[in-house]
DNA sequence: CCTTGACCTTCCTGTAACTGGAAGGCCTAT
DNA sequence: ATAGGCCTTCCAGTTACAGGAAGGTCAAGG
């Protein structure tokens, strides 16, 4: 199957396969023209690829989770160790923006929004107390 | 005042600094010598950008948003309209990453974590259907 | 006067995970 | 022969900086 199939069935952009390939994620053959050619395997892969991205792992993540999905005597501890750490992560970024939403939130309620210049939002940000 | 004194006033690193010049964020003077001299203009932006960026506006966001800050003859609604504009896209953030939280916390409690090579985890990853 | 250390400067490179585009080869159909 | 739709590689750009090298400046101490 060249790239083009490989794109529709996995969902992954041809060029994100190519990059996939450039750093050595995922080891198509070549045809004799010098097309790729992706058998099951690759596109098992490739698929297990575009799970674990939409889940947010990193890159390095996906590439160490990979290895593991390929190595049968895999502990799967090793595997959960990964997913932990991301979920936290996760669990982080999701507090974060909480906060953030928070305040903005606050702000964006405050403005009336018109034509006259005065402004709650761009107060609180040039470092006014807010009450 | 020197660039040291600066970043420790608004917190922000001195590379940090030096870059918001480099894309025109901020104008500071300069002493004979060559050293970036700021003044309480200067300062006040920073302060503004530090805060602006810490609630998730990107640079250009930032650069729209200072530009009102300094005009006395701004209409609020233009203000409001950045706000919230970004406020959804941060609402957004929050959707996705919740949907990932929940599929990666159910993976992770499902896995056993052990020496064992079997993983739910994997298995999710790679394509199977999960029950 | 010289040195030392703490500043300061510019410039170059690298980060994460791609995306866009150029230049050119291959394949099938008309 | 040519047109189109594939495919290839390579180079540049994205975001918001951080790290580091090479070198100038300044104040204090010997």
């Amino acid at each position: 199957m060249n790239i083009q199939g490989a794109s529709k069935q996995t969902g992954l952009p041809a060029k994100t396969i190519r990059y996939y390939e450039d750093i050595g994620l995922i080891q198509p053959d070549r045809a004799a023209n010098g097309y790729r050619h992706f058998n099951t395997r690759d596109l098992h892969n490739l698929t297990f690829l575009a799970r674990a991205r939409a889940l947010g792992f990193t890159i390095e993540d996906c590439r160490a989770l990979l290895g593991l999905y390929e190595d049968e005597s895999r502990a799967s501890a090793e595997v959960k160790t990964i997913a932990q750490k991301h979920l936290q992560a996760i669990e982080e970024k999701i507090r974060d923006l909480q906060t953030m939403r928070e305040t903005l939130s606050e702000l964006v309620t405050s403005c009336h929004g018109d034509n006259r210049p005065d402004c709650p939002i761009l107060s609180d940000l040039g470092g006014a107390s807010q009450d």
